[in-house]
DNA sequence: TGCGCCGTTTGATCCACGTCAACCGCGAAA
DNA sequence: TTTCGCGGTTGACGTGGATCAAACGGCGCA
């Protein structure tokens, strides 16, 4: 249903384009446009006005690509792989709605990792010089980036502690408690869900073998905390998950 | 021995505020007045004029309390550490001179780790609002800013990388290569220096016990690659060490 | 409708690192 | 100078998760 103020927006390129804008986006209150007037959304508009399409397997931007935008997810779902020379890669992060990617590419002007889509995705592409110049006349753009980024440090310091001194079990709980959560901020069921990554994917970004991804979610529907079958998830006892991603091994 | 320039300057308080200033900071390429000019460096000198020593063993700040200030290390040495709820604690970094601490805390405006000094320690305070203020006024400023933020992300992803997949000798390896680097960085030698952590807090750092890491300090010893005794090491052969950090373990 | 592939599950075995414990050595305090 | 305590080293042993291997099952494609 067209809002009352779009109602006399007559040429299809018009309407198009108030589809696009972060005015009408349905993620505006988890994304980018956080905390700004509406006079202010018009001025980000102008600036997001290019989306792309990114069909499953292929990435936004790879390692050593040059960066010059950060993209924000709009629908679907992305991981960022690092790898080494050895051919080693990782998993450092799974994206989905409303989330920024393309955040490490600001220190070298060069990407430093691959995001690759999980499912057919769209970003929206944000060019970090007008970025920039936009949060110089916008304090609250400014602040709210410089939260988003902030929040990225933080979540990886979370990682690392669930890498660093986390058991198996607990690294699983964490990442599923995770999920949850974000699934719940963007209106989806928080207690069952569909993985978009497999478990080779799930392991990589929690330092564990696939099969040891395996193990532990049998181990969660054997002890009846969850069920699983293939990427379908349905949690049963979320306060258990959470105990159990801050407990002592023994 | 003062400099000619600051010959006559003659109250005392003026000499030191002199001292504090970014503009005679011998760290002022590593620190966050990179690719300033020399009236940009002024205003940011009238920003960060404050400074706080710290004590070996106490905290700039802990995980909890408000935040509203980045701290830039002028000198010594900090680590720092997040914790969970049941006790477990670990560090997510090491900070040496013109680093930049505390942006763990600009998301939520609460710090959410402890920064704690490791040897008697200054750092300069750097006022976040008014950073922001003056870097909406100073687009180099905010540039570096946002590099300086970029690249703690991009660290943190080479740390899990680290913890997700490398074998004991490669983290501690990796972990000597880029303390050496850092050390070459400001001017010290990057083959022979003090640690000023304890094995303890490099093992909790890198994923591992104390114990292994003192073997694994051992191995390298027995292997010719380094010497160490206590906190002392002198790196014999960086090219063999650097080889070992991006290597498959068979 | 049937075939083949890829992601997943499960079992058996191995090994890197953790755990537990003893001892050493340096530096601070008495 | 001796004592005390903490950080570091080293050894013996245990174990969580890796590795190797086999089989399953859902899905795309012929």
């Amino acid at each position: 249903m067209a809002s009352p103020s779009a109602a006399h927006a007559v040429q299809p390129l018009s309407l198009d384009r108030l589809k696009t804008a972060c005015s009408t986006c349905g993620l505006r209150e988890l994304c980018l446009p956080v905390g700004l007037s509406g006079e202010e959304l018009d001025r980000l508009d102008n600036l997001i006005y290019l989306r792309k399409s990114i069909k499953k397997g292929t990435s936004i931007y790879r390692a050593g690509e040059r960066f010059d935008a950060l993209y924000a997810v709009r629908a679907g779902f992305f991981k960022t792989t690092v790898l080494l020379e050895d051919g080693r890669d990782q998993v450092t992060g799974f994206y989905m709605g409303g989330e920024l990617l393309g955040m490490d590419g600001i220190g070298t002007e060069k990407h430093t990792c691959d995001a690759v889509a999980l499912e057919d995705s769209e970003v929206c592409i944000i060019p970090f010089g007008r970025l920039e110049e936009l949060s110089r006349e916008m304090h609250n753009l400014q602040h709210h980036f410089h939260k988003v980024m902030s929040r990225e440090i933080v979540r990886d310091h979370g990682v690392m502690m669930l890498l660093g001194s986390m058991r198996a079990e607990e690294r699983l709980a964490a990442f599923l408690v995770n999920l949850s959560q974000r699934f719940l901020a963007r209106g989806y069921s928080p207690s069952e869900f569909y993985l978009r990554m497999t478990r080779e994917e799930i392991g990589s970004y929690l330092g564990l073998k696939l099969e040891t991804v395996s193990r532990v979610f049998s181990r969660f529907q054997d002890e009846g905390m969850l069920s699983v079958q293939q990427k379908h998830v349905r949690i049963i006892d979320i306060p258990r998950l959470r105990a159990l991603m801050g407990q002592r091994p023994c």
